[in-house]
DNA sequence: ATAGTTAGCGTAATATTTACGATAAGTTTG
DNA sequence: CAAACTTATCGTAAATATTACGCTAACTAT
């Protein structure tokens, strides 16, 4: 076997956003292409990478073009290499699309967190795309279920070993919020009063001199993530986690 | 700009190992290049990704290449995809090395933990391959010591949170030599009454009936890493770490 | 006014972590 | 051969952290 020319590199980028119940994630259409199911008409929004470009600055670029969004929570996947990922009718519709002639094309995963926030969602929309509840989904175009289902494994992950909730939450969020997003995340439930207690007792989190408003019980509280006190603790902690808690 | 055609993937591999001392990783020397300093001729192992090969699979062959090892720890440290991270000399003795015109060579960095035994060390050696001890190295052909250090930023977040020292340790290890280990990668000084029962707590390690020989202190016993009941704790535990130890 | 809801505080029972003392079982040294 | 040295291995008490869950506060909806 020779080595592989003729290829191109493609990033796909899984972004996430919580409307206050449930996980979506942001699918735009595939144009100029008829498959047999509705479906397979939805992806992930993506692009080939350019000359000159960087993989992260790729997905920067595609992140910016779906949301509008620039600072974002974005992180790899994985790389999606093999070589029959696409092929046939799929392969000769990228290659049309874009004007290409390549042989293979490898794609980069990523997943980004976004504040699900009207402006975001107005962006989107105008744009012809759509956030749909992640549960909801069977089928994408191509391999962009498998890069989905990817992402979610690794945002679990993530949520269970980094402060990245917040990216999914406003800046400022009540405590039950933040219970909410893990439970509907995690498939888990919470104690609230024990969540709470482990939330504040972190120190990561700064009470605002805000309260909710018209809401059917007592108000709760809006807090900010203080990024600033957490990075100060990682750096102070190391910690070998994978059997417990445990530091020496 | 434009999409960018002509370029190729190659895959490069930070192979580590423990002498029971220090951390070390495989070097070898790039051939057919006068470089100014004698450090420039040492790269990691690596090579460009063949037609029909997944990128997972171009490591296990390089990998197997080096060492001659088939079922070895392996994972994906990041995509250096840098433009400017190889051209110019460098992009040209790539080229002319591998018979190709790319470019730009993207590559993907993978880091491997192998077990230092003697039938290892001496098929290493004897493909002209060196180990290195990883805090001795500061320069490394092309942007390879940056691939390295990236591979020891995640060798130690996984030393944390997954029980992949057991990789680096011969099936049958102390606890102590596990408490080395730990100490040396990460840099810190451990009890040795708390560690151990932490570890024996764990469920992890299997006792084996031998014990050390002709070494100039009580003699301590060997164990195995049970890797099933380790599965089998992960399946039940799920953590949310990032905030101490947390369950509910 | 009453019912319903979540916020937010507290506390007792467990469980875990940490610091460190003490003995055991070998080799090396004098 | 005894003494010194080294690491293994067992234990234990004090300090911390986790967990389960009761209770009151403060709102809205009816």
């Amino acid at each position: 076997m020779s080595i592989q020319m003729n290829q191109s590199l493609s990033v796909d980028c899984a972004v996430f956003g919580f409307d206050g119940r449930t996980l979506k994630v942001l699918l735009v259409e595939r144009r100029d292409y008829a498959p047999d199911t509705q479906l397979d008409r939805l992806k992930l929004p993506g692009a080939m990478i350019l000359e000159n470009e960087k993989l992260p600055d790729a997905a920067i670029r595609v992140l910016e073009e779906a949301t509008g969004l620039r600072k974002v929570y974005l992180k790899q996947i994985d790389i999606f290499s093999d070589p029959a990922r696409v092929s046939g009718e799929e392969l000769e519709w990228i290659n049309r699309h874009h004007g290409i002639h390549s042989e293979r094309v490898v794609t980069v995963g990523y997943y980004a967190l976004v504040k699900l926030d009207d402006r975001t969602v107005a962006y989107t929309t105008a744009k012809g795309a759509q956030w749909v509840a992640v549960e909801s989904i069977v089928r994408l175009a191509m391999d962009h279920k498998q890069i989905l289902s990817a992402a979610l494994t690794l945002l679990c992950r993530e949520m269970c070993q980094s402060p990245v909730a917040f990216e999914l939450l406003p800046r400022k969020f009540t405590i039950r919020q933040l219970q909410t997003l893990y439970g509907a995340v995690l498939g888990i439930e919470l104690d609230n009063r024990n969540f709470r207690k482990k939330m504040l007792a972190s120190g990561f989190l700064r009470p605002t001199a805000d309260r909710e408003q018209g809401v059917a019980h007592k108000p709760a509280q809006y807090f900010v993530f203080d990024r600033a006190a957490y990075k100060k603790a990682v750096k102070e902690k190391l910690r070998l986690g994978f059997i417990d808690n445990w530091r020496y």
